[in-house]
DNA sequence: GACTCTATAAACAATT
DNA sequence: GAATTGTTTATAGAGT
């Protein structure tokens, strides 16, 4: 035996920690965020208005211009928008360029994307789809964007000379706002444009060189601030320290002047492998800082943020490649700027939005739980207060919780036991934190509930009060083996996993505790739980030691820490927690007045269960006395002197309930 | 160190 | 006969 006991010891050892478990990810259907920061200029413009840009020949050349400025915004807007919402590469369309095209399906395709979300946009288009939807966005946007700054700008160049030459003969003033009005609407215009160009930018769809990068994303900015330089944007003369023209022509957009900078994103045709793309802009939106921090740090050389483990770490790729070299030949290739890649970095951007979005949420919710946590240890409770703790309120059942105030004070030990058992130590190092607290699973379960739940963490909890915890949510007080299965399974993905042993040991403490009762029902077996008897099993000798008041007190501050904060905290790491010394604190709980309510159970030599044959008690009745049982223990528990079976206390919280049971129990039992 | 509690394992019987 | 359920025994770790 000695050998078999001794590995399995070893064995028992809880293996899988697995750490915590999965996210549910909850798809909360948010907005792709590119979109939705750009999305608030009047996305619902017609293009069809733009288009008509040509007939403007009766205005009078004060109004043309500004109505042809009104729809170069409008239509900036548009395009900005549409790019904000989904990829445009300049890619294989560039050339093609049919003037139909540039009618009425090009609204139609570029408005699709600004009604729905990308989200409902792949939820709607299959692959596919959405690809083909994406080209054809592409080309036409493409189009209607190098005829529309091509004409714009012969407009504004003839405009400006009109004006110039007839400002000379009029005040100087007039001319001099409705340029300003007009710069500044080019100012808006450019700024939507390097919005777009830093959006791009950010999800890594625009790859930039180090001085590209600094070349129209800083230059536009420059050029914003400085009206100096706004003229010569206007005339096309470009701000100083432009270099992407020349890549921005080559790719077939001719365009020139202002609207190199809206071109730039179409600049680079291919991924260039030093990848700059991480270099983000400053001023970006912190929530991505997770992410920025990993790419720089990637961006070392020798090493890509698509390159990893010796392969290509391209959604859905995973081509292996025997060195950068080779990977970045693989990436230029394969991955180059086209309709496909453009797709992949589409959804990637989709997934990557979801994913901020979750973490906004979640850190959002660990900030509020931190708050929480840390405002309750500053809370003074005096030291039977702990036990009103809120959790019994929470308890799903709505079991009548006398414990729960019990409950309380058990929390604090919980992330003792916690940290040991579930951790490091296989089973015994949790053993008695539960316990000696009576109850406290009761509402360190209500709290803790989704933790257990999809956390492979063992629960501090004993098997017995597991047990008990099982069969007292239930409405009748009573569950069968495979219930009582079930239950451990359904709340604890410990359970999920590590079946064998548990199982064996549910039953074994089905059988060895008394105040576990087996009732014969209709439908076959059920188990009760005696509370008496539970209640009696406590180490008498806890609660009146000195010891355990220190404890308790000490405990109490120290339990003032939420549960699942120290279990999450336990679990994630440590090592650290699981030392013994962190179980202290926890030991101090025990000192809770701990209820033994068995007090009540005044000379009640309860037969309950002691019986070797099983008492067969009617369900309800049983549950009846659970609950009562259950309040009078912990209100009692202070007075306890020692022993559980003490006088019962008179004035004890609920005592009549009590009383009441007690009265019912042994007259039930001896039935 | 003794006692107690708990976890774990295993054997066995009874029941389904 | 197999699986499940229930009982019992043994052992070891941990806390008091």
């Amino acid at each position: 035996m000695m050998v078999e006991s001794a590995s399995e010891t070893i064995r028992s050892a809880p293996s899988g920690q697995n750490g915590v478990g999965s996210l549910s990810g909850q798809a909360d259907g948010g907005s792709g965020g590119g979109a939705g920061a750009a999305g608030t200029a009047g996305g619902g413009v017609g293009r069809d208005s733009a288009a008509g840009a040509d007939s403007n020949g009766e205005m009078s050349p004060a109004d043309l211009l500004h109505f042809q400025q009104q729809q170069a915004l409008q239509v900036a807007r548009q395009f900005l928008l549409q790019q904000a919402s989904g990829l445009s590469s300049p890619g294989n369309n560039d050339s093609k360029q049919s003037a139909s095209a540039v009618q009425v399906p090009v609204s139609v395709a570029m408005m699709s994307p600004q009604m729905l979300t990308p989200q409902q946009m792949q939820q709607i288009l299959s692959p596919p789809q959405l690809q083909a939807l994406l080209q054809q966005q592409q080309a036409l946007m493409l189009q209607q964007l190098q005829e529309y700054y091509k004409k714009q700008q012969e407009q504004l160049h003839l405009q400006l000379l009109t004006q110039q030459q007839a400002g000379k003969q009029q005040p100087k003033e007039a001319l001099g706002n409705k340029q300003l009005a007009f710069q500044q609407q080019l100012l808006q215009m450019q700024q939507l444009q390097q919005q777009h160009l830093l959006n791009l930018q950010r999800q890594g769809l625009v790859s930039l060189q180090p001085n590209q990068a600094s070349g129209p994303l800083q230059a536009l900015p420059q050029a914003a601030v400085c009206p100096t330089d706004l003229p010569q944007l206007w005339k096309g003369e470009g701000a100083p320290g432009q270099p992407p023209e020349d890549s921005v022509k080559q790719e077939g957009l001719d365009l020139t002047g202002t609207a190199t900078t809206a071109t730039s994103f179409a600049a680079p045709p291919k991924v260039s492998p030093p990848l700059s793309h991480h270099t983000l802009p400053n001023g970006q939106p912190t929530v991505l800082t997770p992410r920025r921090d990993s790419s720089s740090h990637e961006e070392t050389p020798g090493s890509h943020p698509l390159y990893g483990h010796g392969e290509c770490k391209w959604p859905g790729c995973e081509t292996l490649c025997e060195d950068l070299g080779q990977f970045i030949k693989h990436l230029n290739t394969e991955h180059a700027l086209d309709d496909r890649s453009t797709a992949q970095c589409r959804v990637q951007m989709q997934v990557v939005q979801q994913l901020e979005i979750q973490l906004a949420k979640e850190s959002e919710r660990l900030q509020a739980m931190m708050a929480h946590l840390h405002m309750r240890p500053s809370e003074p409770k005096p030291f039977s207060q702990p036990v009103t703790v809120s959790a019994a309120d929470s308890f799903p059942d709505g079991l009548v919780h006398p414990p729960t105030s019990a409950a309380a004070p058990v929390t604090p030990l919980r992330p003792p036991g916690l940290g040991s058992a579930s951790l490091h130590s296989g089973g015994p190092a949790r053993r008695r934190s539960s316990d000696k607290f009576c109850s406290p699973i009761s509402s360190e379960l209500a709290q803790n509930h989704e933790f257990y739940k999809n956390a492979d963490v063992r629960p501090p909890f004993t098997y017995a009060s597991l047990i008990r915890q099982a069969i007292l949510e239930t409405p009748d007080r009573q569950l069968t083996l495979n219930e009582i299965y079930n239950w451990f399974t359904r709340m604890f993905a410990y359970f999920r996993r590590n079946t064998a042993t548990w199982k064996n040991a549910v039953r074994h403490n089905l059988s060895l505790h008394k105040c576990f009762v087996r009732v014969e029902n209709v439908k076959g077996a059920v188990w009760t739980v005696d509370e008496r008897e539970y209640q009696k099993r406590r180490p008498p000798k806890m609660t009146g030691s000195p010891t355990l008041v220190k404890n308790m007190i000490s405990g109490l501050s120290y339990g003032a820490l939420n549960a699942s904060y120290q279990a999450a905290l336990a679990e994630s790491s440590f090592p650290l927690l699981n030392s013994p010394g962190m179980l202290n604190p926890g030991s101090a709980s025990s000192l809770l007045p701990l209820s033994h309510d068995d007090v009540g159970a005044p000379g009640e030599p309860l037969p309950s269960n002691g019986s070797s044959s099983p008492p067969r008690l009617s369900p309800p009745q049983y549950s009846h006395q659970v609950q009562v049982k259950e309040e009078p223990a912990e209100a009692e528990e202070d007075r306890r002197p020692g022993p559980a079976l003490g006088p019962p206390n008179p004035s004890t919280t609920g005592p009549a309930e009590d009383r009441d049971l007690e009265e019912e129990l042994p007259g039930e039992e001896l039935s």
